[in-house]
DNA sequence: TATGAATGAGTATTCATTCAT
DNA sequence: GATGAATGAATACTCATTCAT
């Protein structure tokens, strides 16, 4: 198998193989990010080389070296492009004019998709265990700030009557706990999409087991 | 700082060095695989080396080896470990007299507990990534049988009324992911105690966000 | 810091960045040696990389190569430039008309001063190891010149009484060798001179340890 | 040419491969320390790769590793091992009853004797470039003990009049500029014999050029 | 039983060098 | 003239695994 044609049965398309040479260094670094955010969710982080990436994207290794610095930046890097979604759930649903549970559902919503997404395993394994000490503050610095920013919404929820009185901390995590699990289970190729799962895991946390007469 | 006092300050026995020689193979092949749950738990499975696990007991690399065949072996043994509590849950639940939901309720709180256990992170990170077809196939196969038997505990309740109308198959991911998380961010030292937190996040999944009238 | 800064900060002009712009090659050519000269002086060679002396002279790493050829290019003319000042020395003790002893002392000053000029280092160490076959030989053959041509000065010497009767080898090998280990312990922030160090030299070569009465 | 013959035709016996098995650690990683020390002075320290020394041993890479830390850690070691015949001098010179000049020769010779054995070129080149804070910390030290040292013994024999009264810190330099760069032309096979140029060298720094009458 | 010793295989990273623009 | 982009080759270091003792 050539790589040309491991490129195409990925059926992912590369910014280095599209006839005319396209220079967009940007979309060049996204291309590999992309394809790292793939290769770390199908085998894993340690499991995968540098020359898996590469070999993706039918280029060399070193080449990767020129849009990052390192593998653990390459981690980092998936990381923070799943983020951009979350952060434009939250700034919906601080614009928008619902009250708590209303404005927690279009987070979740938005924190569903994220995960579901190619850059969710990343976002959801990215951890101190594999990154210096510096990338492991960020990182549990943005995590801690996500789950402050729903604790925060599940307060005004009950502070509206919008939702019940309960342990905010306990709640979200396990509200955090069931969509981040969803990196673990949801691929593309699913029949669920993904805006489905997000709703239908919103209605249970919303109603709960117990019927309601 | 010696590999003995290494041992002690970690706070865990070793029947290696416990004064009088221990003879029992079964009770050293439990020490090695509780040292190696908490070293995975710790530093992940790809960040431990078979030298740290043996330094933790204070005995060398080829030791293990004695007890256990590989080390994807020791990590299977660590998830099967685990297993343990959770059968213990169903069967439980299968004797009670309960409801749907009582019975789930009895199963989702072993299967906490195990979560929260020192094998609960190998539980939930044993992965296909790690292992070889064969145990990928075991450990599917019995993730699988948990997860049907969780589901079919979900249709009982519905049928018996004790249960809201809903999918049960999307109920049982989001009530496993949010138990499974728990290996990601509960330690033993925690304030709340293992049995406090499967009883709030019991709470949360059968009341749901939305207050009842 | 920029670039730009990071040149200023080295305290070196760079012909790339001197207001008007100077299209003189041979300039340019110059100021490459010479930052390699320094960069391998500080770093060593191989610590060395051409990243390293482009940013030095705020240039990109290919532009270098339109100046010289190689890495090790780079090193044989940094030997190259500091010979210029040995040949001179030599140059200079054939037109003066004093004894070998006298003409020897003019030869050991310019040595001296060359070892100790910023290309001093690279004379010094540019060794058969790093170079190809070619480039180690004319640098043996250069090398074995001066050295010939010193004990060529010293058996002037002993001739017409000037230099005490020794073994003019050995003592070509001590002369150079401590005038050589100049390199590696002065810098021209050091409070003493070069000029000084040459003559203090000198004067302990001539007159030895033993006190005469 | 297979492992065994490049052994042999490097003439250095291996304790791996003397037909009964050594089982002798500090036996075996000497022979590791030589044949780095070997290595590197013949080819430089950049130019050896580990490879290379484990295959002078007849012997994989990773067990170097098991008899050393590191590349650095070998320089260094090779550094030490030089070391010791100085150490030696110095103690000699100590328990001798000689004038400071006496002692001095004493010290030289020992000295030019280490730096012509096969780990001189270590000694001489152990750089701060090439060696982490720590070590070239270290290096740094013994070094400036032992100028130090022959600073002391030069004022001695000025004090009591044996050597001239010269500079002793410029003195001691020159001297020990001449004997290390005994490391960069002699070796073994040479005609002349270590002791014989030490020897002739210490006759030179003693006497000078200039003839006495 | 336990271990000292050894190794094969793998992998991140660096860097001199090239070349089309 | 200068550079952005790419790469081939090299190399230190790690680690699971084996085996004779």
């Amino acid at each position: 198998m050539t790589q040309q044609q491991r490129t195409v049965a990925a059926g992912h398309a590369s910014p280095w193989h599209g006839g005319r040479r396209r220079r967009d260094r940007a979309l060049k670094r996204d291309a590999v990010i992309r394809a790292a955010a793939r290769a770390f969710r199908e085998r894993g982080y340690h499991n995968t080389s540098l020359d898996d990436i590469a070999a993706a994207l039918g280029v060399t290794k070193p080449t990767l070296y020129y849009y990052v610095r390192n593998k653990q930046d390459l981690l980092f890097e998936c990381f923070q492009a799943g983020l951009a979604g979350i952060g434009a759930a939250f700034d919906e649903a601080r614009r928008s004019h619902g009250n708590g549970r209303e404005r927690l559902r279009i987070v979740l919503r938005g924190y569903a998709l994220a995960i579901a997404s190619e850059f969710g395993w990343c976002m959801v394994r990215a951890e101190d265990q594999d990154l210096d000490a510096a990338m492991s503050a960020r990182i549990r610095a943005r995590k801690g700030e996500i789950d402050r920013q729903i604790r925060a919404l599940i307060q005004q929820g009950t502070a509206d009557g919008s939702i019940r009185d309960c342990d905010a901390k306990i709640t979200a995590f396990a509200i955090a706990g069931a969509l981040n699990w969803i990196a673990h289970w949801h691929r593309e190729s699913e029949a669920l999409a993904a805006a489905d799962i997000a709703d239908r895991f919103i209605g249970f946390f919303e109603d709960g087991l117990r019927p309601r007469r």
